[in-house]
DNA sequence: TTGACAGGCAAGTAGCGACTTGCCTATTGT
DNA sequence: ACAATAGGCAAGTCGCTACTTGCCTGTCAA
């Protein structure tokens, strides 16, 4: 649970999150290119092999090898693990 | 944003609103206790005190002077904004 | 008023983490 | 077969941050 936290913590990660929430199933590249068009970041891509892999390490991301790609897809179950921890204070559910 | 992912990275900062979720509305020496009698922890003041500065800098904690006192009050609001940046996947509302 | 108590400020140290560099393995196309 | 592509491993550097140490300010009780 605490690997959810470290991997949260570093603002790149965070943006990669969100790559991969708006086009699941990226490739490491796909993801680099992404990252510098979009976002503006230059960043080697053994960085972000890194960040991926801390990524997957807190279960946040799971990935799928096929041949020599290998796609990246999505996981916020793991986030749930926050809200049962530190209940919102005075409010029903979240829709 | 940011300040609260920083402020949840720290494993003693996600104790003390363990602590503060439980008993709100401590002060800096009775967290400095239950931090040492209840969790095994051996902090100095200050280094409690730092980190219950992350915390309300992060919007996680409020505060409210009352003398020489100063009480620590939890507020979890902040964290909502995690489920709107990465929803749960494919799941309805949380109870 | 003086001492004990609750808390704050600031500088210094040490260890972790992000990033790079260099080289290596495996799959695919011509 | 060979070159290009997609990715992996490992060591090294650098900056940030958690923690300590030392001293200072403000509040309450005797």
């Amino acid at each position: 649970m605490a690997d959810v936290f470290k991997a949260l913590a570093d603002p790149t990660r965070r943006i990669i999150l969100d790559e991969l929430t708006e086009r699941d199933g990226q490739t490491l590249f796909e993801i680099c290119v992404r990252l510098t068009s979009r976002h503006g970041l230059c960043l080697t891509r053994q960085a972000v092999s890194q960040h991926l892999a801390v990524l997957e390490e807190a279960g946040l991301i799971a990935t799928r090898r096929q041949g020599r790609y290998k796609f990246h897809h999505l996981d916020t179950a793991p986030l749930a693990a926050i809200f049962e921890r530190w209940p919102l204070t005075g409010k029903g559910p979240q829709p």
